[in-house]
DNA sequence: ATGGTGGTTAGACCA
């Protein structure tokens, strides 16, 4: 059975429903990871996406962040926090659905170099990976994926100069981000080939998306037993190019799971 | 020209 697990950071459900909707048709994921989706709970479109065939897990607040995790198979152990920080920001969605642990992540994206919110970018992702650690132990068929607002080499940069050392590709961001990998998680993308300038975020302003000055910052990272039976990982820019898009775009990872 | 767009929400804050 090929399944298919994607992310996409939508900027506000609310807005984008009608594309997920319509993107969920088009590419029949088993699992989709949403974030900021910057809804509460009570407002959270439930049952649109129930009559798109899909069961539906979430953690919101009002205003910022959220996450969503969709799927075709019930999810259970869910779980809305890391453990260790006490943070009332909504970012993180654990689930397990069809025997595959899913940790839906939207990492801090960190403003600036040496602002609180950096500092809280970077103790925030050394609570991550201690924690996922133990993930990878309890869960073998694990995958971890979100908007991680770091673009991990500088080939994930439309201008690595002008970039370097910016926030969201800083070495102290790039190192936990190898930390993240140094656990036994592989980047799905870079499995494969990919084209020269694959991004999967692009600045609203400047046209910034007519002219391929993006980042690739939305990662799909799986455990070595997926990764063994992982087939393909594409960014998928179509929904980019529609009226009133996101600024981000979606990543998709499939798996065989009858391959190994 | 040191900005620029967009979402939320009603003046900023966040990205």
């Amino acid at each position: 059975m090929n399944i298919k697990i994607s992310t996409w950071n939508v900027n506000s459900l609310k807005v984008r429903l009608p594309q997920v909707l319509d993107w969920l048709r088009e590419q029949q994921p088993n699992i989709l990871a949403l974030q900021e989706t910057k809804l509460t709970d009570p407002d959270f479109p439930t049952l649109d996406i129930a009559n798109s065939g899909y069961q539906v897990v979430f953690a919101g607040q009002k205003t910022y962040n959220g996450v969503a995790i969709l799927s075709r198979l019930p999810a259970s152990e869910i779980i809305t926090d890391l453990p260790g920080i006490d943070d009332p920001q909504r970012r993180v969605l654990g689930a397990t659905i069809g025997g595959i642990r899913v940790i839906n992540l939207y990492v801090p994206n960190g403003q600036a170099v040496g602002s609180d919110k950096y500092a809280y970018k970077l103790a925030w992702l050394e609570a991550l990976t201690g924690w996922l650690g133990n993930e990878l132990v309890q869960h073998p068929r694990l995958i971890v994926l979100g908007d991680f607002n770091i673009a991990p080499e500088d080939r994930d940069v439309h201008d690595p100069a002008a970039w370097a050392g910016q926030v969201l590709c800083s070495t102290a961001e790039r190192a936990a981000f190898q930390r993240l990998l140094g656990l036994g998680l592989t980047d799905t993308f870079r499995l494969f080939p990919q084209e020269t300038g694959s991004f999967s975020w692009w600045d609203y302003r400047a046209a910034a998306f007519r002219r391929n000055l993006g980042l690739r910052i939305d990662h799909i990272l799986a455990s070595p037993v997926l990764v063994a039976v992982c087939t393909a990982c594409q960014v998928d820019k179509a929904p980019r190019h529609l009226e009133r898009p996101s600024d981000h775009t979606p990543v998709i990872a499939e798996f065989n799971l009858d391959s190994h």
